[in-house]
DNA sequence: GTCTATACACTGATAGAC
DNA sequence: GTCTATCAGTGTATAGAC
């Protein structure tokens, strides 16, 4: 006799389809919520562009806020996973170059995501403050010591760290942010992949030689 | 006896009067889009804001999206006036600091204004399509010859116009986009007068230096 | 576990009294 | 010219059938 049990009995495959779900519910998400913004933003649109019922929604996710709040803290999971490579080489030339990759390779990857974190931010981060007062803090001030280490071992020009900060991330995420913007400069078309190469040399050219580093062995 | 016209004859402060509150209703509606978004944005909020009953917006401006409309064409008249100053001066060096000390003050004095520009951009500029396409094509690619002119005379190192542009926007405007992130980075305080001196000299500092110009006498 | 039907609040916009 | 009252439409969220 079958026995259905009250709360599923976890079959196998029943709990990764429930995560490809998700996923694709996020991913709809987060396309929908970097168009229109949060208030621009429906439940039925997201549910249209992941192909269920918008009340199935409610079921994966309690309220609007709950799934943008998840779409927001995985776009800060993979902003933690580029600032690493920060860390990764051991000098300003190669750490900042490879920084500037890294983000302009999400940038490229992601740009739906950068823009909801843009958004987000640009609204007071009503979702996300905890975040910018702990982690962003903590990881700002410790990469503003290892510049000024650099800049006291006399490898990179005298610069203010968080304003060199600030100029990264405003520079590589407006590849993101303003992608129409930008297009429509390039007569209409998205940037060929030699396009975007140009713009990452460029970006690189520009600040590295902002700073007193020569990159030409890069 | 009083014979009040049909139509008001426009007595003297009667039409003052009209665009004086045309101002106010303006200001309030720049202000909620900044920090709601246009789908956030109700109007009742800026009705209030304004300190006048709701239905009395519709009085001013027939729609929500013509309210709109009208707070983002006034701040691409900023942007214009604030692009004036690239031209203002003959040499590279004092072209670009002025338009960097330009569009930061901008960023300082009218960060809803920047807001809503991103946020429309990032949202597929639906309203400033054609300023995009006209205008700001020709002024940016009057602009890059410009730069390529100066690179030609020897007068900076050859970078890619363009992208030098977009660093000059992006990192401009992200002082105003992100004020949230940089005063929450900055333990919760506005930028002081002098921090904000710092800010546009680290800018002017690093870009200026990127693009091979020695700014020690600017 | 999934979908249909619906409740309830709130939005932009208007009609009509003043 | 200005405000009060209200409408039609849409949004989030849920109850309940399947």
């Amino acid at each position: 006799m079958n026995l259905p049990a009250k709360h599923p009995s976890p079959r196998p495959g029943q709990k990764e389809r429930r995560l490809a779900r998700e996923k694709r519910i996020l991913e709809a998400a987060e396309k929908v919520f970097a168009e229109a913004g949060f208030g621009g933003a429906t439940m039925q649109l997201i549910a249209d562009m992941a192909g269920l019922p918008k009340a199935n929604l409610h079921y994966y996710f309690p309220t609007k806020e709950a799934l943008y709040r998840q779409v927001v803290e995985n776009i800060f999971q993979i902003w933690l996973r580029a600032a690493d490579v920060f860390d990764s080489a051991d000098g300003p030339a190669e750490a900042i170059a490879a920084y500037i990759d890294a983000k302009m390779e999400i940038s490229r990857r992601h740009p739906a995501g950068s823009k909801v974190w843009a958004s987000e931010v640009m609204h007071g981060a009503p979702v996300i403050q905890d975040y910018l007062e702990h982690t962003l803090t903590e990881w700002t001030e410790g990469r503003a010591k290892v510049i000024e280490r650099w800049i006291a071992e006399g490898r990179m020009d005298r610069v203010n760290p968080h304003h060199l900060l600030y100029m990264l991330w405003a520079t590589t995420q407006h590849y993101a942010d303003f992608n129409h913007q930008i297009e429509t400069l390039n007569g209409g078309k998205p940037l060929s992949d030699a396009q975007w190469e140009e713009a990452k040399a460029s970006v690189k050219q520009i600040i590295l030689a902002g700073i007193g580093i020569d990159a030409s062995n890069l």
